[in-house]
DNA sequence: AGAATGTGAGCAACCGTTTTCCTGAGCCGA
DNA sequence: TCGGCTCAGGAAAACGGTTGCTCACATTCT
């Protein structure tokens, strides 16, 4: 006998994925009483759950979550929004938050934009029309992007920045802690026996070299010290720029006895050029890094100690703050902040 | 008058968000034509037709996705299986492939299983939970990997495996041109003028390392010559074992005139080796590397030549392979291979 | 014994769209 | 003037679950 469709023939076994009628059937039940035996809803007499228990394991059954959404509402999904292509940054924030969220039955949605504005809005309103439970939005860079607008309906989702904060203070950031970075890097240095520090950094109008080099000042200035070279040195994010900054500083500030860098590219230029000039690193002059970048900091020569900026925690944090926003509606708005970490490696 | 709900008072707003019965009850018409309408389907008159998008304009309604999908079984939707975190190699291939997906209406869900195999079955159970529309697979190795199982359902729904191919010849697979990019690599060191060819690479147990290794000595004797040391230096992926080989290199074969390197690490290893020991590059000695990651290539002194393997390219043709398994169900199982493209920079 | 209470399970409405019929009106030719 | 067309648009049945309500039956109390 073929029968290609689940209907009432019993004994006939339903045709492609097994959905909750067939589950009934099997149990000799109602459908409302299979679903309400799978929710845990309702009261029941224990061996009818378990007959239904026994359907479902049986049939292989798993419920359609289009279906469950349609009816509650929520699609158990969130967007994950990285402004900036996925690089070295925003791809730990996007594996936390992916964890974070992932250890429940929520799965993440990914768009790039590219830096593009339409592409935003575009994604922005594919997320909606998903009727997604909350967005994270990330960047790469520190500095503060103009919140999420344009779509409507977009006030009723919840939002979390990461990375990069909202510029609007009543929306929820997670950030990293630069002014805790830079006192880790300088009290290290300073507990070191370095006095000396010059602190050579990327380019100005990037707020992480802003943030970075004016807490670094201030810490100096709090132990009664400042930059050795007297200032700091602004320039790009590259190893070219830390080896040409080295030289320098050394030009300037021949007594400089620790380098401060505003990344590990920068710290990789620096050692080279140090060892370059036949400097030994950390003997003479020792050399702190930013980001841990694994690849720059470890083929560095020394490998560098460097400040980690816990950036999947940052992600961790985001989407944990998500789930917050999501469920008790009880989230705290406000910039919330990462603190770094201190990895001591060879270079000082 | 107080109205929550959107029920039959005419004149009041409903409440929420849109859905199609305010847009047929504010165009005058049924919420069937208001679908017709739409979708294009069904004939009827053009005014009637503008009248209901004139109610879709002016409530801002956007079909809710749950429902479309309920009905029409397809979620528009792909998985994408990154295996081993998201790294260097996936995040190309995986905005490849989100670009090619993004531009039709289908959203990439991200799934990470960290090499893990009970969460490789959870995210699975997830995808197929969404009733994704296919999946993409990718490693960042290209050693052969194990076709997805483990899932009832998985069978009805298209896989795409990109860079690490399946093992079973039966699946697509979309993986790189590792012959072909050491053919890049050897002939345009034979083109400018080199005979004595050193390969460096990194573990023999890759077979990446493996089959760029056979096929740059495949290509060397082709053309009459053999590697100057006269074998194939495994190694490691990194820069110091790229300095370690070029001393011993050197040592072997003191008249090697190039270094073809198995990536750029191993290439920036050896050019520093090289310019310590006051060998100019590429005047004396050309090196090119492989990957073509630009922190790396760039950054090296000089910058690397190398072999770009279009990883991007190999995601969006997987996602274009998925597409057609998904739509047309006539997809071409086998191994597709993207070809390498020759970056020339300054070290050759 | 009859009523009050409790409990297990089914019925049916609902979530928001799509799609398949089906009706009724208008038009044509005979 | 009437039968058969065409065509616009409506009614309703899916899609696959969830959930409030109802009902029947069993138990216990007065």
């Amino acid at each position: 006998m073929l029968v290609t469709s689940a209907a009432g023939v019993p004994g006939s076994p339903p045709a492609g994925r097994a959905k909750l009628a067939d589950v009934a059937a099997l149990a000799g039940v109602s459908v409302g009483t299979a679903s309400k035996a799978l929710s845990g809803a309702g009261r029941m007499r224990p061996e009818t759950r378990q007959r239904v228990l026994d359907a479902v394991e049986a049939l292989g059954f798993r419920p359609n979550q289009h279906a469950q959404s349609l009816h509650t509402g929520r699609s158990w999904t969130v967007g994950l929004m990285t402004t900036d292509g996925i690089g070295r940054f925003s791809t730990p924030v996007l594996l936390g938050a992916e964890d974070a969220l992932g250890a429940g039955k929520i799965s993440v949605l990914l768009c790039d934009t590219r830096g593009d504005a339409i592409r935003e809005q575009h994604h922005l309103r594919n997320l909606m029309d998903r009727r997604v439970d909350g967005i994270i939005v990330t960047g790469r860079r520190t500095d503060p992007r103009p919140p999420l607008t344009g779509i409507t309906g977009l006030e009723s989702v919840p939002v979390v920045y990461a990375l990069s904060p909202s510029t609007d203070a009543a929306d929820t950031s997670v950030v990293t802690d630069d002014r805790g970075g830079a006192q880790l890097a300088v009290e290290h240095l300073l507990s070191t026996g370095r006095t000396r520090v010059a602190h050579v950094t990327g380019p100005e109008h990037h707020a992480a070299a802003r943030d970075r080099a004016r807490h670094a000042v201030g810490h100096l200035c709090a132990a009664g010290l400042s930059p050795s070279t007297g200032r700091v040195h602004f320039g790009e994010w590259s190893e070219a720029w830390g080896r040409r900054a080295a030289d320098a500083v050394l030009r300037t500030a021949p007594d400089t006895d620790a380098f401060f860098c505003g990344n590990d590219q920068i710290a990789r230029g620096v050692t080279d050029a140090l060892r370059e000039r036949g400097v030994s690193v950390p003997e003479d002059i020792a050399v702190i890094g930013y980001d841990n970048w694994d690849t720059m900091a470890l083929a560095s020569r020394p490998p560098l100690t460097t400040i980690d900026m816990n950036l999947a925690e940052i992600g961790r944090v985001a989407a944990l703050q998500l789930l917050r926003a999501i469920d008790d509606a009880d989230a705290t708005p406000g910039v919330h902040t990462v603190p770094c970490r201190l990895v001591v490696r060879e270079s000082t």
